[in-house]
DNA sequence: TTTATATACATAAGAAAACTATGTATATAA
DNA sequence: TTATATACATAGTTTTCTTATGTATATAAA
């Protein structure tokens, strides 16, 4: 959808956002997440999820376990600590970017 | 600052509302009123900006004129009459992208 | 029974859009 | 004369998406 050539930049504060109020989750239900927080408006595709994912983990700030459910893996992620401390600064920075957009575009919340 | 990694995406909305209150800047001006309605935090670098510019007069959603102040070349741009139509499509695209984003960091307006 | 859809992971190739660095040029203040 | 501000532009690089593809299992539909 349209939404998704802003996302850049985004999805990385997403992810740890989603991870601090679940505890783990792994990459599919990320997805599913997304799709239903947002009506179906936000897609998240697999192709930017688990590069995504990986970057994070890469860069210390989520870590893996695997369990298997009827017979698949499931890759799950949580938070370490050090991802823990990132969150807040995260949404701080998204916040503030919001709402320079919002001066910027002279928008009002919906 | 820390804002310009979500940047990306939202630079030729913020352009195009620029222009749209404005009738006509010039490229530089563009920068100074970024950095003047966002207190400095938002930074739009020449290597961004000018070739997004280039691009929306490419897109026909821009068009320009030259005038020579101080023995300096300004390039204005102003709206033509599809980017004027165009403007309304991304300032809602770009709401939108925010409200979605604030339901799913669980942000409330600053 | 075969086919489509959902679940679940992953990566490769390509494009978009930013950043950094560099270049040209004039005006003005230190 | 040197630094800063004004004013344009582009080349090379990096980040981060999209699209396409691949593997594999479970389940519902035809």
């Amino acid at each position: 959808m349209s939404s998704n050539q802003m996302l850049k930049g985004t999805l990385q504060t997403i992810i740890l956002k989603l991870l601090e109020d679940n505890s783990q989750m792994y990459g599919y239900e990320i997805t599913q997440k997304v799709k239903e927080v947002t009506s179906g408006d936000m897609v998240i595709t697999e192709g930017a999820l688990y590069p995504a994912l990986h970057k994070l983990e890469g860069d210390g700030l989520l870590e893996t376990f695997t369990e298997v459910v009827d017979n698949r893996v499931r890759k799950y992620y949580r938070l370490t600590e050090q991802g823990g401390k990132e969150v807040a600064d995260k949404l701080s920075e998204a916040q503030l970017f919001i709402h320079q957009l919002e001066l910027l575009l002279n928008l009002k919340p919906l």
